[in-house]
DNA sequence: GTGCTGGCAAGAGCGCTGCTCACTTTTGCG
DNA sequence: CGCAAAAGTGAGCAGCGCTCTTGCCAGCAC
């Protein structure tokens, strides 16, 4: 009766294995394929009886959630990591990171982008088990907001807007960030938030094809605006 | 044999009813099942053998572009009427005519507008025949920073970018606007077209849950952040 | 009016899917 | 070693997209 000691049986970790190479065979086949994942196909590669998969996910849309739960998981780290890596008082540099890791992320995990910030096609995305690697990625963005309300960077020009938002998103500010974060730049930090995955997306779903054929200079130029509509400036200190 | 006379046989005034009806009862299925949609679920539902769907659509992913095809007529048409009964010398108004237009045409045909900007999941979505109507709506976009050129709003606060476009877009504008656009401010209209499309798509695939319960707000501030950013004051003579 | 032809509908059928269930095999603990 | 729990199997059900054969029936030539 080890409950809580990390101790795995060896039939433990060997389906923890399985799991985790069911979940890759549904990714390589959802990215290689266009096509929607099949229980039947990764258990004909898998060299198993496609029964033999419900031992392990209970539904296709099972799967699907513990995919979508992964990615945000994973598209969360390559953010952080990428962030962390900028000098923490080039606040226009860590947005951009951010923006970029996102999208690098995206390009890389095609399929899994879809899954996460696509059509949400079937009842699932239990809003319960999302929301704690979305906070994570969210929160990185406080904490740029956070840093420039400390360094004074927004400072005079920003003005109390009309815009309310949930007791929620107050809770999730006031947790991670140590300042009061005006409304309006929290405002102002969404509308560069959406901007980003609008652009994203429209890159990867084509809604961008014959518009430019230089994808990087786009983004990079969008990132430029949405980082002086936030009131970031270019290199503050560098 | 009248050819290009539009004197329909009754044979194909009632093909063309039955091909409309069945692509009612497909969005039907579609709006109110979160299912994809099903071509026996459709026969079923109009009383008639699966197999004469295929009479009028070969396939079903005919069908889907069919209807992706009918969703940007709609959402185009819906953009310029409501943009066509802003005055023109209104530009910010107009922009924000454009984004309400599209966001009530999205939250009003949910499925829809999911075909037309989520997931593209299957292999169709033919761009030769998507490309009237995209050209159509963008084309109001177009317009409404050709009037701003022409009225001189921009003037002296553009300087040119380093975004290149393709020689399509360059030929769009130069078909739509009369005046040169400058790339810097199609670069803006860009990154305001493609926040308008990422807040539209965050907010009906519940990305904005736990962030705001007010989308109406949020979503008028965001577009007043992307009306400066594109340079467009909020009322320039009312 | 009769015969024919071409579009329309029906239904069986193929291979695929998600999923269930009765069954056998394997595994690891007491 | 014995045995229960877990893992794996294969048949089977209902549904799917799609095809093919069959039959129906309106409209035109004569």
């Amino acid at each position: 009766m080890c409950h809580n000691v990390p101790m795995p049986t060896l039939r433990e970790r060997v389906r923890a294995e399985l799991v985790s190479e069911i979940k890759a065979t549904a990714i390589d086949q959802l990215e290689s394929d266009n096509a929607d994942l099949s229980l039947r196909a990764i258990a004909r590669r898998m060299g198993m009886a496609s029964s033999a998969i419900y031992r392990y996910f209970p539904s296709r849309d099972d799967l699907l959630t513990a995919l979508i739960l992964d990615g945000y998981g994973a598209l969360a780290d390559a953010v952080t990591e990428t962030e962390a890596h900028v000098p923490r008082n080039d606040l226009a540099g860590r947005l951009r990171a951010c923006a970029n890791a996102i999208r690098n992320w995206a390009r890389d995990h095609r399929a899994e982008y879809a899954l996460l910030y696509g059509t949400p096609i079937p009842g699932f995305r239990a809003p319960q088990d999302t929301v704690v690697p979305v906070t994570r990625l969210s929160g990185v963005l406080i904490g740029i907001l956070a840093d420039g309300v400390n360094a004074g960077v927004f400072g005079a020009t920003e003005r109390p807007e009309d815009v309310r938002l949930t007791d929620d998103l107050s809770a999730l500010v006031e947790g991670f960030a140590h300042p009061e974060i005006p409304a309006g730049l929290i405002a102002r930090g969404l509308t560069a938030w959406m901007g980003i995955f609008g652009a994203v997306s429209f890159e990867l779903w084509g809604h961008l094809h014959g518009v430019t054929n230089d994808y990087d200079a786009l983004f990079e130029h969008h990132l430029t605006l949405l980082n002086q509509l936030v009131g970031l400036q270019p290199t503050p200190s560098a």
